[in-house]
DNA sequence: AAGGTAAGCAACCGCCAGCGC
DNA sequence: TGCGCTGGCGGTTGCTTACCT
């Protein structure tokens, strides 16, 4: 197969845009729409690699990102999808509106690996799914494709044609409540009285490793491997909490 | 005020999977 | 069936800014 070149460093331009880049950028892809971003730089008169072009446009042109000021909402459910997910950050930013993946993996690095080690909690890629490596990684999904799967597990049938739509990008134009809200819930979006109901997601930091009350943390995600979240069955929001994350995980599993 | 260090984050890199020919 | 192209992902780098001495 062979991998072909990305571009031709030469005579490429490389490190931060300019405000003129950006706006040359931003007026092709208004014109001409995303994609063919190989030929997209020549075209637009930039001289920059496509898949600069592309990330450039993805982590900052494109409408309705959302730049900066993580809420404490998204923090913790940030922190909840990592420990489902691992770093499948574009997983997570699926559920984030307006987020990106690169912006959650910094903030992941930057600020809630520190955060959580403070908390006494030591975070583990959680090991119910395969992990994403070179050999494992998750099967991308594109809008209204077939798509093959590959079914390890040896008494499924090898190979199964499916529909699967693009992940779960949330719409930046859905409120962000709106849309934590009925994922907390475990309502769809379309159903407007389980998407008001309102959760109380239990405080994050609080509870170091080892100091959970016996019995009462679920026990799978700690032997799955999953650092540990405080998936407490006190209380209905709290089980909500959990049924949120099962919907997640499910989703997560019918993408595989 | 100057120099050193740490933190934050934008951008790059390498790799892989899917699709079309 | 194989090859090349393309898009996309996660990990890493390195520049910029903030803070400290």
């Amino acid at each position: 197969m062979g991998r072909s070149p990305c571009c031709s460093k030469v005579g490429l331009k490389r490190g931060p845009w300019s405000t003129k880049e950006d706006t040359l950028l931003t007026n092709f892809i208004h014109q001409n729409g995303e994609g063919q971003w190989r030929s997209l730089p020549k075209k637009a008169g930039l001289l920059r690699c496509g898949k600069s072009c592309r990330l450039r446009w993805m982590n900052y042109l494109r409408p309705g990102i959302v730049r900066g000021n993580i809420t404490e909402d998204e923090e913790d459910l940030i922190v909840r999808l990592h420990g489902l997910l691992g770093n499948r950050w574009s997983l997570i930013a699926g559920r984030l509106p307006g987020r990106t993946d690169n912006e959650i993996k910094n903030y992941w690095n930057t600020h809630l690996l520190k955060k959580l080690k403070t908390a006494g909690i030591q975070p583990k890629p959680h090991t119910h799914f395969p992990k994403p490596t070179k050999k494992t990684r998750l099967k991308k999904t594109r809008p209204t494709k077939a798509v093959t799967l590959t079914v390890t597990q040896t008494d499924h049938p090898p190979k199964v044609k499916v529909y699967l739509p693009k992940p779960i990008r949330v719409s930046p134009a859905l409120p962000r409540s709106d849309s934590y809200d009925s994922l907390a819930s475990g309502a769809s979006n379309s159903d407007a009285s389980h998407a008001a109901e309102k959760v109380e997601w239990p405080p994050l930091f609080e509870l170091a490793e080892g100091n959970y009350p016996a019995g009462e943390v679920e026990e799978d995600f700690l032997l799955g491997g999953g650092f540990i979240l405080p998936l407490l069955s006190r209380s209905d929001s709290m089980s909500s909490d959990v049924s949120m994350l099962e919907k997640v995980y499910d989703e997560y599993l019918r993408l595989l």
